[in-house]
Formats: structure tokens, sequence, C-alpha cells
DNA sequence: ATTAGGG
DNA sequence: CCCTAAT
């Protein structure tokens, strides 16, 4: 009788019975489930661009030329023709005029433009391409890399912000609708919607965009050259968000032809001298895409190489999900920034341009066109580092504006957004290989970036002039090792999607304050002035730093590999040793449940340890048995008693002796212990 | 949603 | 821990 009842509780070995079946899936109680995600967004930069809107008031830009035009790209001809027809009366509104020809110089391109649907009106600037600074710099001694970074420096800033900038738009078409549009463009913005096309941004959107359709909005920003241009009012209901790159892009399901910054002939011609033989080594975009070097020809048109080239490639990519962060925003850097050469490859031009910040400087060919060359003196007796920057891209904004804001209005709005946060000083940050160069009394000699072939790229990196931290290194450079968790670093993990599907866009949950404590490229730093800020806007401001921490990042160089922006996605989770009691638990619950049940387990055992899953109880169990058959000199971390490594060892041998799992070994369990399952099964 | 395994 | 295929 005894002994009968031992069995029935715990087996012949002590472990349960293997027989014993589980009920059925869909009655089992489902006690555990991952915690399911709230989407959402979280405007942390409202209150900023609140205060930013109302600077803006009163800085030149917000006086200076605003002509402006909102294109709305693909989904028809007929939209296009009531979007031209809105952008005349807007640029009729503004008193600005279209100077097609006039303004191409400096060009500057934004992209990426983003409504987003839940909102209605939440746009994101993805990227500023400076399309055209050219600089000079020495390679001789005397030349430091500090004053490479404030040549750079001082060049975007001229660009930006130093000249009024309108918003200039179009609806480039694959075709020569409008060459126009594009040359004139200094900033381009690329507005990607989203499918949803019930949230209006414009009435040029609203008057004629097919419900279900997707389309990409794009704005041009271009150096004003209308100061009589009045300014409009600003909106009170700006907001301003940061946003994963990657989503942008996915959401670009519809070929977009303006993802790619683009040289207008203008340009080339106002810079032949300091550019030539610069364009000449961009590589073919397309196999059947003819070189550029014929100077003014169309084909550098982002249409010749319409972005549905990305969507293409990233489907050729596995689509890696990443699990959602689930709480914890502090998070190790387990990588390091690879920054890598950009070659000419489709795959990686493309990589490039979905990288959020940085513009790379590459030598000789394999320079994909979008992004940066640099070219060494033809003369190298001079010992003249030519540099030609040919984009930067900006942090992802969120724009919110109310529904009857008019296109003029939203043109103005992003202006201002933008000038925000480019006229609030930037910093450059060099790269050579991915690897900052903190040493500002380095020469490029000493530093390497003179040095020519053997260098793949060099990068320049906008940050945040942060009066504060003069020169403080905002992400780990080159950061090779894992970190201790308790130096929380910040990952940039790639969210490619390559299907081009958009996917959820996570909130950032609570702002940790880790974020507060990397304040260097906090949303403070954007602010020209906080003097006119009231007590509660600048203590909401900093309740708002985590956000403006991500956008910060984008601004400098991303590796493709891993940039990430949102914390909650595709961010590694705190690793979180299990201790010697967790490890006992789960030696309990794997004794009497066997393995091959995690669920089970983690409700047994670890149902208030939201953050074990049931995939890290059998992750651990796994690591367990193997530490368990190492020897302890070969153990690592903190020690698991022996005894318990035994009774794994016991465990793991009798489960995977009498898989309780499934079926095909119920024979063999019945014959090796018919007793016991007889017993069960008369039980049950 | 779970499980099983590879990375 | 992450990522995925397979249930």
């Amino acid at each position: 009788m005894v002994l009968l009842k031992r069995t029935l509780d715990h087996g012949v070995n002590g472990y349960p019975s293997p027989a014993i079946p589980r009920a059925p899936r869909s009655i089992r109680k489902r006690g555990f489930r991952q915690k399911k995600r709230e989407g959402g967004q979280v405007c942390a930069f409202e209150l900023l661009a609140t205060v930013a809107g109302k600077l803006l008031e009163e800085s030149e830009c917000s006086s200076a030329s605003s002509s402006a035009a909102v294109g709305f790209d693909q989904c028809g001809i007929d939209k296009n023709a009531a979007i031209k027809k809105e952008l005349l009366d807007v640029d009729k509104t503004l008193g600005g005029e279209h100077d097609d020809q006039g303004s191409s110089e400096g060009s500057v391109f934004f992209s990426g433009l983003q409504r987003d649907t839940c909102k209605g009106k939440l746009e994101t600037v993805k990227e500023v391409t400076a399309d055209h600074v050219s600089l000079f710099a020495s390679s001789a001694c005397s030349e430091k890399v500090d004053c490479e970074s404030k040549l750079v420096t001082q060049k975007i800033n001229d660009v930006f912000v130093k000249h009024s900038c309108k918003i200039d738009g179009s609806s480039p078409k694959c075709g020569e609708s409008d060459d126009t549009n594009l040359d004139n463009g200094l900033i381009r913005k690329l507005l990607c919607t989203n499918g949803d096309a019930s949230g209006d941004i414009t009435t040029a959107n609203k008057s004629s965009a097919p419900a279900n359709c997707e389309e990409n909005v794009n704005l041009t920003l271009c150096r004003g050259s209308n100061p009589n241009a009045s300014s409009l009012k600003h909106g009170s209901d700006v907001k301003l968000n940061c946003k994963d790159d990657d989503e942008i892009l996915s959401r670009c399901s519809k070929p977009n032809n303006t993802m790619k910054a683009f040289r207008s002939p203008t340009c080339v011609e106002d810079h032949k001298l300091l550019m030539s033989g610069c364009w000449k080594t961009v590589p073919k975009l397309k196999d059947d895409e003819p070189s550029n070097t014929d100077g003014g020809s169309k084909q550098n048109y982002p249409c010749k190489r319409p972005s549905y080239e990305i969507d293409r490639s990233q489907r050729n990519t596995p689509f890696k999900k990443r699990r959602l962060l689930e709480r914890s925003s502090v998070v190790t850097y387990d990588g390091g920034i690879s920054c890598e050469s950009v070659s000419n490859s489709p795959e990686k031009e493309i990589d490039v341009e979905k990288n959020l910040s940085a513009g790379k400087l590459h030598e000789g060919k394999g320079m994909p066109s979008s992004v940066f060359c640099r070219q060494k003196s033809c003369n190298s007796r001079n010992s003249q580092v030519r540099l030609s920057i040919k984009s930067f891209k900006v942090p992802e904004l969120f724009i919110e504006v109310s529904e009857s804001t008019t296109v003029g209005s939203l043109k103005k709005t992003v202006l201002e957004a933008v000038t925000t946060i480019l006229g609030s000083g930037l910093r450059v940050g060099v790269l050579l290989q991915g690897k900052k160069i903190r040493d500002d009394s380095r020469t490029l000699l000493q530093s390497g970036i003179a040095q020519s072939d053997d260098m793949d790229t060099v990068g320049f990196m906008l940050e945040p002039n942060s009066p504060s931290q003069p020169s403080p290194p905002i992400y780990p450079e080159e950061p090779p090792s894992p970190l201790p968790c308790d130096s929380p670093k910040f990952v940039n993990r790639s969210q490619v999607n390559p299907n081009g599907d958009s996917f959820a866009i996570k909130t950032p949950e609570k702002p940790s304050i880790t974020y507060s404590n990397r304040s260097s490229g906090s949303i403070k730093d954007l602010v020209p002035s906080t003097t006119e800020l009231t007590d509660k806007t600048v203590s909401n401001s900093k309740a708002l730093v985590s956000v403006p921490e991500e956008s910060m990042e984008a601004l400098t160089v991303v590796p493709m590999s891993q940039r990430s922006k949102r914390p909650d996605i595709g961010q590694r989770r705190t690793r979180r040793p299990f201790s010697v009691s967790e490890v006992e638990a789960l030696v309990r619950a794997v004794e009497k449940l066997g393995t091959g049940r995690w669920r089970d387990v983690k409700l047994c055992s670890f149902e208030n340890a939201k953050h074990r899953t049931y995939v890290d109880l059998k992750d651990k169990w796994k690591t367990l048995v193997h530490t368990a058959r190492i020897s302890p000199q070969q153990r690592r971390g903190e020690p698991v008693p022996q005894d318990l490594l035994d009774r794994v060892l016991a465990a793991q041998s009798y489960w995977s002796e009498h898989q309780a799992k499934q079926h095909g070994k119920q024979q063999q369990q019945q014959g090796i212990f018919p007793k016991l399952t007889d017993s069960v099964a008369g039980k049950a």
C-alpha cells in the first residue's frame, strides 16, 4: 500500500509518472502568457515641439522664406493633379515662388516623413541628406581632426541653418515629370505614409487619395530664396517624436522614387570643380543603368532607381523578428558598432540608405552614390584631402498636426521641427571605419583619414551640440565585447524588415533613469535655450528624455547590422542570471514535470517571475545540463551547488529516458512501468 | 501559444 | 538570450 502510494505520487524513481496525460492544450489553463505590448505612440517630443515651435517663431529661419510645396508620391495621376493644384494654392498663400532652378546649390534632402495612423497625423522626418557639402581639408600635419569636424559642422550649419530654407515638394514619378522639382532639392523630405489613408495630413491628401493607397509624400527643403515670404502661423499642436528608421522604410511598401538622394544637374554644375572625379566613381545602380558621367542627364534621378529596390532587397533578407524588450530599457551592449565600409553592391547600398545617420566617405570606386564620396586630391603632392559629404541624415521625427492644418502649415511645421534640431547646434563626429576618432588633436594623417587605399570609409556623424559636454561620446566607441550589465549601454540592433511590412510601432516603456543619465543626446540639447521655458515645461521635457535619446542616437553612424532606435524593439533583454534558488525551483519543477513541459514548469515554479518565460526555463535547463556535464573548472558564473547539478543530471537522464512528451514512448513506458501506467490510467 | 533546437 | 521551425 505504501509502495503503491509512492508510485502514484512520484513514480518509480521518485519522479512522477511520465504517462500522466496532459490535458488537451485547449482546455489547459493558460496562466502564463507573454505580456502583450500595447501599441500606441509615445509622443515624447510633443512638449518640446511646442516649445520649439515657439522658439522658432522668433528664429530667423522661421521668418525666412518658406515657399513650400508638398507632393504626394504615387497613387495616381489625378491625385497628383489635385496635389499640384493644392501646391499652387499653397504657394500663393505663402507668397512664395517656385524657384526651380535657382536654389539648387547646397541642396539638402530630407527624407522620411511618415504619417502614422493612430493619431492620424504623425509624420516622421527621417533623413536629411546634405547634398553637396564639399570640403577641403589638408592632410598636412597641421590639420587636426577637430578642424575637420568643425569644418563639417560649419558647413552643415551653413546649409541648414544660416540660410533660410524652404520646403519644396514634388511627386516625382518615374520619367521626366518632376525634374525641376528634383533640381530644387537641397533638403528633401520623404513622406512615407502608412497604408491607412484615412488620416489626412493635408487637404491634398484628403482630396484624392484612395482609401487603401499607400503613398509617399515628399517634401523638399530648399534654401530659401524669398525673404518676403510670410511666415505661417505656427500651430500649437505640433508633435515630434522619434521613430525607427526601419519602420519608415518598411512602411514604404510602394515604390518610392525619392528614397535616394540624387544630384541635380545644377548641383553638379555648380560644383563641378570640387566634385570632379567624384561622381565618376559612382557605381552603377542598376545593371541597366548607364553611368551618369554625362553630367546633367537624368540618370541620377531617383526614379531611375526607385525604392522598390529596397523592398526587393529586403525581401531577400531573412526577416528576423526580434523579441520586444519586455521591460528593461537598460541593456548590455552586445555588439560593436560595425561600421563596415559601404560597398557598391545594391544590398549594401540599400543598407546605407537605411542607415540612419551617417555619412560615410568613400574613396574611389564602390562609393554609393547616395551617401558620401571622398576623394583624395588628384594632386597627391599637395597632401590635400578632399571630402565631399553627400548626405546627412537627421533623427526621425514625428510631427503631429491637426486635420485642418493646411499644407502650408504642414510645411511650416516640418520646417520648424527640422530647423529646431538642426539649428540648435550640431557637432560633427568623425569616424574612421566606424571608430570614432575622439582625439581631436590628431591630424588626418595620424588618424588615418589622409591615408587612402586601405581605408574603406570615413564617416561623419551628427551629434547634438551639448555645451555642457563638449565632446562626449554618446555611444560606446567600438564596443568589442559585452559590457557588464551594470554598465548600461544602448544597443543599436538592426531591425530590418525585408518584407517591407509595417510592424507595430513600439512605445518605449517607461523611460528609465538610464536614459536620463545619458543626457548628452537628450532633447534638452536640441532646445537652444530653456530660459523661456517654465519650470513645468522643463521638468516635462526631462521626463521625455528617453525619446530624444533615441532620436539622437539616430544621428550617429549606426551600422546597418545593429540599428535600433526604439530600445524596446529588437533590444536584447537584460541578462538576468538565474540565482541558485531559481535553479533549485527549476530543478524541482523539472523533476516533477519532466522536460518538455516548460509551460507547466513556468506555471509551477515561476508563475510570478515575469521575466522568466518558459523559453527561458527551457534554456536554463539546457545550460544547467551542460553545466552539470562539464568540469567544475569550466563553469562560470555563480556556482551551482553540486547536488543541484546532480539532480539536474538525474532528472535529465530520467526524463530523456522516459519521454513524458510523446505518444510513441507510451508503449515503452508502459513496458517499463506497467503498473505505474495502469495505476495512473485507472486513476484518470 | 508552445515546444525543440540551433546560434 | 535570441531566433525559428514545427506543432
